[in-house]
Order: structure tokens, then sequence, then C-alpha cells
DNA sequence: ACCGTATTCAGCGCG
DNA sequence: TGAATACGGT
């Protein structure tokens, strides 16, 4: 049978043209994915070597899945050498291959995101800068995107304008920074995301043999998710895919929901003019949704300005009306949607794996979890603490990866007192610094150790010589022995086993069998014959070793945990996890102003058309019925707050509502005047349930702010003029009510705190 | 070294 | 509010 008899023209169009650029803008609930693994399945068929096709995805479990289906298309197990995965991902294998060029091993380690916090915090802590301004998340965010931008720390330091912009700041020592985090990586033989992803890029730039062949294997490019890639992921992929330019992006500028952390929807814009030839096809029919759902989803995005024009469609029946939920307390909002559900559940025969509900932030689920608690409705909350966030499974992976890179500090300090061996705080900040001075890493400071004279005390040094000397016995066994055996000699060596099992206290018990979790994995792991086809050509009977395991498990997350507990639940996830997935039932939760769009996005136009895309996605989630649901008052942050329903309800046709009777004690004049006459209506008017929301505004008594000035309008970020001190920006803001004040920064005067009742503040 | 209390700070989160 | 960290006393 044809495959391609399984597709719609467009799609089948897509999949068919193979050469040259392409660029697949599809709709959401179109078969985006579908294209893509059609297309690999096609290529392979096509007699096209597996090893010469180049598949990025946005997650593992999407490779995963996409993988499988292929296998299934083409019936054929050589599929399994398609070069699938993340960014992230494939550039490791890469980078772990030829890794000499850029001077690291190529047993380097890949730093998570709390060890890169840890590191930059010690960094920022030795420069004796104040942590409360140079926070580690404000300096790794900084330094994030300047590697997104390939911008080393040479470019960094000698970039006036970024000098000016961290000056302005009040952090004009973040470029220092970034030189010492960068060497402190370098130091560890480690690399953090961002470095996956840069030093990919240097590979390519620095070294044309490296380019050519890397050019000559992947014949063929696919990338998924491509409205979320980022500018040096874009820079690469223009490079690998100079020679024949058979690139293929797939993605939909309307689901992204990325650029807070450096994806640019310009990737999309500016194909066609990157690659003069490029050719372009919409999916335009969606096969997911009702009727009422799609108009909805389009009648929301339509008022997006940056964005390129499609007109997505269905086939499929109208469907149910929208459903909206009011309720008074975020308790009740929890309680109305879980009797929903139950009712819905019963009234319709349906699983609990026909229902999710999204919502913006995750501190919203407890409501939702105590409500279906209460009807014994089971749940599962997605991306909370993954498996492999977990502390045990940290502390035990740092003994793995110290064994494989002795010179991985963050996996040293982590470990090197835990379980508890009298080597203190002191001792490991003087060992640091030691480290810092002799340029060195900590493990060849421990190393020389009895040679030299630390102001570290004898005994402590000999504790910690005795640490490295069992670390490294490990490392010499590391190539020739079976991963789950030495993995289990660690952790009895290294005491782990015995200190957590003698923990009887429920959490002990519960990290006990987590650690015995982790061998299990590491055991499965070792039995499985199957290697990467990276390592294809050395099929000997070479057991698989612990280093090959901890390089498959550092790229992974949450996703990755495979639950074993019953598939038949209700889903609770924030609409950012809920990114390609889709679900019959879905509850979109917290419709609120101030919440969903964020506060933090009123200040652009750009951040609040990002909101807006993400309600899209939340849209777009839902097969059969979308409910949305609010609340008129919220406890955030332990104070209740008073909210206004979303603009985005407003968005959707009033007529597309399934209003509740018990809501809509409306004045009769109002009922009528929905959006479906020409009428420009107020939003009062078109929407008559925001009626009972007339703005309460708490009362401040004599501490109203004088007519005139913005007092109540302020934001962080904004850029504000006061009388005497000119003009400045808002730092940050604390307080409440006629207690609200914002540190800001004033151009002429520096860093002032005004209490925002007295200040007269103007925004400009 | 360890524990209880004070303080701070709250967006979404791939790899 | 509550989790996560900092601090300060034993």
């Amino acid at each position: 049978m044809n495959i391609l008899e399984e597709l719609n023209n467009e799609q089948r169009a897509a999949v068919e043209h193979i050469e040259g650029p392409v660029m697949v803008l599809a709709g959401a609930g179109s078969g985006k994915t579908r294209v893509l693994t059609y297309k690999v399945a096609h290529l392979i068929n096509l007699g096209v070597d597996p090893f010469s096709i180049l598949a990025l995805t946005f997650t593992n479990k999407a490779a995963r899945e996409m993988k499988k289906r292929i296998i299934t298309l083409v019936d054929n197990h050589d599929a399994r050498n398609v070069w699938m995965g993340t960014f992230h991902s494939i550039f490791a294998r890469i980078l772990r291959i030829e890794a000499h060029r850029l001077g690291f091993p190529s047993h380097f380690t890949i730093y998570d995101t709390d060890d890169s916090r840890n590191l930059m915090k010690s960094v920022i802590t030795e420069q004796e800068l104040d942590t409360k301004i140079y926070t580690p998340a404000y300096v790794l965010n900084r330094i994030s995107q300047a590697k997104i931008n390939l911008v080393t720390p040479t470019v960094y330091n000698s970039d006036p304008q970024l000098l000016l912009q961290d000056k302005i700041a009040g952090r004009p020592k973040t470029g220092h920074l970034y030189s010492l985090y960068q060497n402190r990586l370098i130091k560890a033989s480690a690399m953090d995301f961002d470095d996956l992803l840069l030093n990919m890029h240097r590979l390519l730039e620095e070294y044309p043999d490296m380019l050519y062949k890397y050019q000559q294997k992947f014949l063929f490019i696919l990338v998924d998710e491509y409205q979320d890639t980022n500018y040096v992921q874009y820079a690469i992929l223009k490079k690998l895919a100079a020679n024949n330019e058979n690139i293929c992006v797939v993605g939909d500028d309307a689901q992204s929901i990325y650029a807070f952390r450096g994806a640019t929807i310009q990737n999309i814009l500016n194909f066609k003019s990157d690659y003069l030839d490029a050719f372009t096809y919409k999916l335009e029919q969606n096969y997911r949704s009702t009727k009422t759902i799609v108009k909805a989803a389009n009648g929301v995005i339509v008022n997006n300005k940056d964005q390129i024009f499609k007109e997505i469609w269905t086939n499929n029946e109208e469907g149910h009306l929208i459903g909206l939920l009011k309720a008074t307390t975020d308790s009740e909002e929890g309680a109305l949607v879980a009797n929903a559900i139950f009712e819905n559940k019963m009234n319709h025969q349906l699983r609990n794996d026909a229902f999710t509900i999204l919502y913006r932030t995750n501190a919203q689920s407890r409501a939702f979890e105590e409500s279906l608690r209460k009807l014994n409705i089971p749940y599962r909350i997605y991306g909370g603490l993954s498996f492999y966030k977990r502390k045990e499974i940290k502390d035990m992976l740092a003994y793995y990866r110290l064994v494989i890179n002795n010179r991985d500090e963050e996996a040293l300090l982590r470990i090197i007192n835990y379980p508890a061996r009298g080597i203190g705080k002191t001792s490991c900040e003087r060992l640091a610094l030691e480290a810092d001075r002799s340029k060195t890493s900590i493990c060849e400071v421990i190393e020389r150790m009895p040679d030299r004279l630390f102001d570290i005390p004898m005994p402590t040094q000999k504790k910690m010589n005795d640490f490295m000397v069992m670390i490294k016995s490990f490392s010499i066994q590391l190539k020739t022995r079976n991963a789950y055996e030495l993995a289990r000699e660690i952790a009895s060596a290294a005491g782990i086993l015995k200190e957590l099992h003698e923990d009887k206290s429920p959490e002990g018990i519960s990290r006990f069998e987590n650690i015995e979790e982790l061998l299990n994995a590491i055991h499965d792991f070792s039995e499985q014959q199957e290697r990467l086809s990276l390592t294809a050509e050395n099929l000997e009977n070479v057991p698989r070793t612990l280093d090959e395991f901890m390089q498959e498990v550092a790229l992974l997350t949450d996703a990755d945990t495979p639950d074993s507990e019953d598939p038949d639940h209700v889903s609770l996830m924030t609409i950012h996890a809920a990114k390609g997935l889709e679900f019959p039932y879905v509850y979109i939760v917290g419709m609120e102003e101030n919440l969903f769009p964020s506060i933090q996005s009123l200040n652009s136009r750009a951040d609040l058309e990002e909101e807006r895309r993400l309600f899209y996605v939340a849209l777009t989630r839902a097969m059969k019925k979308v409910t949305l649901s609010y609340a008129e008052n919220r406890y955030r942050w332990g104070t209740l707050t008073i909210s206004e329903p979303s603009r985005f309800i407003d968005e959707i046709d009033f007529a597309a509502f399934d209003i509740p009777k018990k809501v809509s004690f409306i004045p009769e004049e109002n009922r009528f005047m929905t959006s479906g006459s020409d009428m420009q209506g107020t939003r009062d008017q078109r929407h008559p349930f925001r009626k009972n929301f007339k703005r309460i505004l708490p009362s401040s008594g004599d501490d109203l702010p004088a007519p005139g000035d913005d007092t109540d309008l302020i934001q962080v970020g904004m850029n504000v003029e006061h009388a005497r001190f000119g003009t400045g920006k808002v730092i940050s803001m604390e307080g409440t009510g006629p207690n609200k004040k914002a540190t800001i920064y004033f151009q002429n005067i520096g860093q002032k705190q005004l209490l925002l009742k007295f200040a007269k503040l103007r925004i400009r």
C-alpha cells in the first residue's frame, strides 16, 4: 500500500516535494507531525539512506514517537538509523565525536540549569558582588540571550551597547561574570545547554572540514516546531543546509509561545528571503476540532498583528457550544470544573482521560486537585518534579558524573560531603578558591594535597583525598565494566544505599525506592543490545557502560519518565506543557485579566500577542468541547485579589457561548446586543456577564492618588517620570494598596525606592 | 553540624 | 500562601 494515499492533497504535495527548501505552515490540528513523519518515511522508501536524514524535534518524546511511527510506516527497522532527536541531543552526540576540536574531552559533562545556577552563584559570591542585584537568574538570563545570539564573552565585553545596557540596569559586571562563568565551565569540562548549540555552531564556523563533513552527511534536513527555534539554531541549520538546501521546516507562527526564552518567529517570517527558491505549503484544514472551536480560535488569533495569514477551516461537525463557568473564588472554580467533569463523564459515559484542565501558571493546580480528589476522580499533574530532578537521584547521578568526568565541579561539590564525611562548607570554599587561584580543577587540587599547605585541616585533607581515590578507582573501570554492576557498586561504596536505608521516614523510604528504580533503569539499559546508531560500527560484545547511560540521561526530562499509574486519569497541566497534545474535553481555567493574559505581558504588544497565541494553543487542543472558567476573587501570594474576566473571552463571538442560566441576570436590553449585530458595542454590551464585574476599587481612603498621575498603572519595567528626580525605569515593586513601593533607577541620580502614593509618577 | 525561625519571593520551561 | 533559602543560636 502506498503511504502517500493516506494524506490529503496539500499534505501529499509537501511530502513529495523533497528537494530544495520547503516551509510547511501548518495550522493547529492540520497534520503537521503527519507531514513530517510521512516525509521521512517517503524518503526512506525512495531509497535515501536513513543515516543521511537529520530530523530535529522540540522534545525527546516527539522524536521517539515519530521514530516509532516511521518504523511501522516503512516496515523496515533500518529506519531507526535516522538522526532524529532534539537539537540538543543531536548536537551533543556530534560534539562528543568532535569534542577534541574545541578543546573538550569527549566525556564532557552537560550542566543542567541547577548546575548552572549553583556555579553562577559561586562566581557571584566569589566576586563579592551583591546577590540581590546580581541574581543568578538575571545574569544567566543575560548569558543565555548572548549565547543564543552567538555572542561569546569576548564579543560581549567589547560590545558597547551590551555594556551600556548592563550599566543602565545597574549591573555593569555582567559581562565580566559571563567570562568567569565560561572559564569555570571549560575548567570543569562542562557545557551548559546553550553551549551545546553555540559550540555546534563554532564547530561548523571555525572548521571548514567539519562543515564539509556534516553537509555531506546530512543530505535531508527536517525541522519540527520551527516557530520555536532561536537564532543559533537557525544559524546552524543555515550552515548545514547550505550545500543542497534540502531543508524542510514545519511550524505555525500562531503557535509560537516560547519567545520569552529566545525563540524567534523571525525564523519563519524570513524563511522565504533566506532561501530564495523556497516553496511554501499551507495546511489549513483542521482535522481535530469542531467548527465551533475552530471559529473561536480564529476569532482570537485574528487580533494579533504579527502573523502570517491563514484561514483554518474544518469539515467536522458544529459541535458543542463553548462553556463558561463563573466562580466567586478560586476554590469554587475548582469545584465547578470538577463537577462539570463529573457530570459530563456520567451523562456521556466518558473516560477520565477524555478531560484536561489547562492553566496559565502551575500555582493554579491546587484548587482543581482538591476538588477532583473529593469526587474521587483520578488525575495526574504534568510538569511537576520529574524523576531526574529529585534530590536523591541528582545525588546519585552526581557520583556517576564525577566518575566519568573528574573535573565536574558541580558534581563534586554536591557529593563530597554527602553522605556526611566531615568535610565542611568552609573547607570546600577554600578548596574552590585554591582551584580558582591555581587555575586547575578541584580534583587536581585534592590530588596534590599532601604536598602543599592549604589552610584546610590535615584530617579534612585526608578525607578529601580518600574521597577522590574512591572516585578514581571507579573511573578506571568505566570502559570495561557493565553499567549496572558499576552503578550499584558506586552506590554502595559511596554509602548512599546505607544512608537511605537507615532512614525509616516515609520520605526516606521513598528515596530509597527511587534509587532502586534508578538502578533498575540502568539494569534495563545494560541489557539492551541496541546501541546508538552512532556507535553501530563497533557491535562487538562490549557491555553497555555507565558513561553511555549517562549520555542518554543528561538530556532527558519530565515527559521522558513513563508513568506506570493508571493511564485513565484527568490531566492537569500548563498550556505550555500541552503544546502538541489533544484532548476531547478541555477546560481552560483562570480566564482573568492579570493572570491570563499575565500581568507581566501587559507592557508590550509583543508580549500580549504571545499570550494570545498561548490562548490560541489552549483552544486548539480541544477536539469536542472547550469550557472556560474564571474566578472573581483569587488568592494570589497570600492576598485576596479581585479579578475581572480576561479580555480573551471577549474575543470569542458571544454567540458561541453556552451561558448557564445562573450567570445571566442581565438587563433585558443588553441580552440581544451580541456581536451578531454590526454594532460596535462596548465590551460590557457585547458580554453582559461582565456587568457583574463593575470595577470595585479597594477603598484606600485618604491615600487615593492625586488625579493626574498614573500611580495605579505603574508596572515593573516601565519608564516613569518624577517631578524632581527626572526620568527612570521601574526595577521592582513591593507592598500593596497605599503602601505600594517601587524601586526605580533614575538616569541622573541612580536607584531610589519610592512610596507610590507620594511619588506622583507619570508613565512616559 | 544541625535545627528552628526569619525572610524573601513568587511566569510559562525544551534541553 | 507556602516553598526555599538565609541566618542565628545551641
